[in-house]
DNA sequence: TTGAAAGCGCTACCAA
DNA sequence: TTGGTAGCGCTTTCAA
């Protein structure tokens, strides 16, 4: 016999409340869920609800709705200014829209990355944003086949039928060249970050563009590469003061530039009179540096709000098709590039 | 006529592996979970499973194992540096630990963090790290019948049954103090976060901790509040120089301290020579500022780290006795607040 | 509008 | 060691 256990210390059920209730558990599940019931029925379910102090399992919810209510963020690593910066906008508008917000740090491996791809169809989240590095052959297979709807921020290939947000900071870094030459600057040297990736190339290619608007000619000796660090900034800047007199450097990163501008300051070069500094990414460092540093903004907080809006749009909306977001990078201008005082 | 629909299109099941390797579904579950089972079995299902692209679903898993492997942290803002750090620590070691990590941001909202621990009887974390403001009546309520283990970082009443992470920032800045007094500062300026929080609050009592073990009396002018921001330090810094002529400033946060600076650089004040600063938490503002700040660090990555691994601890084994470990403050000097040059 | 019952995909019990 | 099967807690047909 098939006794109706009591379950004394358990916590309680759809059937618990039901018993208390006097209804049936499809009853509960109705006005749990919002559906059409009967006003009274209404009401004994809630107190029902709140005498017994039930609480739906959001396991048992799952399995059944195949929804989790959670989506996901994959980038390289929270330390980043950048990614930071995204989860901030991501948090708040997935939030409001009823889901929580589960993190993975990728450590800037891509292994991994293919990995939180491939781990999509334990269908532990509705959803998910990530922020590749770089976008291999291996990704673009697994974004295509993903168990649930992907948003990239990031460049992806043409045709690939994901939801992307994208900026290139090509014509950024082409417009802060410009800035500086309208402001009088004659050699502008380049402090890049690693340049074997997306960003590092366009940036490097933003600065040519820059160049040669200006009719200038590229010296090799005002370029240099480094790891994203204060002090990769630093030593970076060293280098090219020991063989070069430029009047302005445009580094890769806000981190970047505030190594530049320690070493600026050792060798008493005065920012912005002898020499303008302007950084990237637009961070909380660029306005508390000294001086305040002029810095091309990508974006990131309104890339992230946009990603999360997008995976909105597509959890409400499965079929629509996929869309493409281009954000453009934008100049802040601060006292570390100011014009050059005619002498 | 139940018949064995053969659901076509629908992804592979521990049914579609049984039928597949020709073994029953619990011979699957048990080789997927790594119980005794026979060499060949372990072959045959492990093929089954590559050759259907089997993945577990974790809803189901968790209804039946009552776990999920996630585990929530919830902070106030994770902009704030100090919660950042303690993110960055926490993330890796549950990584490692085969957790998933989902973020909470109460927005420095009461009501939200003890939403947050209601919500844990939904069941959608193992575990949870709060962070809270203020601990309420309320909290403490709700801490001692939360769904999950929970540990929590900042200071508990004593008799709570629940593990716990704290530091006081009381002796930290006291300690400062005397490392102010020790280089010859004699009028030590204070600007505060917010008062009616027990950070606040400490961090005052150790100010005056400071100035009693120097002999020192307090001087009203000398003391300013404000929220944390590089506005609010430098309007602070600016209404004490109005009425009063520090020779050091101390500073409830590293923020606050780089706007103080911003203010004694627009009044021609040298720092260290003129007035020393420091700042609190010990983030990377304070090692990129000009000069570099000395700062009071919290400790804010070791507690997360801490607190992660107490969290795991708890996990392994839910009877063990609460824990509580306390951290101390630790002054980390840096060109700030270097001592003054006997003129 | 309601209740009975099927079953989401999995694990774990029990008997063989 | 294995297979059959009950059932985790919920939603959602289907009939009444």
């Amino acid at each position: 016999m098939p006794a109706q256990r009591p379950r004394p210390g358990g916590r309680p059920t759809v059937r618990t409340v039901a018993e208390a209730a006097g209804v049936s558990v499809a009853s509960v599940s109705r006005v749990l869920n919002g559906l059409t019931t009967n006003e009274e029925t209404i009401r004994r379910v809630r107190e029902a609800v709140a005498k017994v102090g039930y609480v739906q399992d959001s396991a048992a919810r799952s399995l059944k709705t195949r929804q989790t209510g959670q989506v996901a963020f994959a980038m390289a690593d929270i330390g980043n200014a950048a990614y930071l910066a995204m989860v901030r906008a991501i948090q708040p508008i997935l939030r409001e829209a009823g889901y929580r917000l589960l993190l993975h740090s990728t450590d800037a491996d891509i292994a991994d990355e293919i990995e939180v791809l491939r781990s999509l169809n334990q269908r532990y989240v509705d959803g998910l944003i990530i922020c590749p590095l770089r976008v291999t052959e291996r990704h673009v297979e697994e974004l295509e086949q993903a168990a649930t709807p992907v948003v990239v921020i990031g460049q992806l290939p043409a045709g690939c039928p994901v939801d992307n947000v994208r900026i290139d900071s090509r014509p950024g870094v082409a417009r802060a060249i410009a800035h500086l030459v309208d402001g009088g600057r004659r050699q502008i040297a380049l402090i890049n970050g690693p340049v074997d990736t997306v960003p590092g190339r366009s940036r490097y290619l933003g600065y040519l563009d820059g160049l040669r608007a200006a009719g200038k000619e590229e010296r090799r000796e005002l370029v240099a590469f480094t790891d994203f660090s204060v002090e990769g900034g630093a030593k970076a800047a060293q280098e090219i003061l020991d063989v070069a007199e430029p009047d302005a450097i445009l580094a890769a990163n806000d981190i970047l530039a505030v190594g530049a501008l320690q070493t600026l300051r050792q060798r008493n070069l005065k920012v912005p009179d002898d020499v303008a500094v302007v950084g990237m990414d637009d961070t909380e460092l660029a306005a508390t540096a000294w001086p305040p540093l002029t810095s091309i903004s990508l974006r990131a907080y309104e890339r992230g709000q946009l990603a999360a809006r997008l995976l909105l749009k597509r959890l409400a909306d499965p079929d629509r098709a996929p869309e493409w977001v281009t954000v453009e990078p934008q100049l802040v201008v601060r006292a570390s590039s100011a014009a050059v005082t005619t002498p």
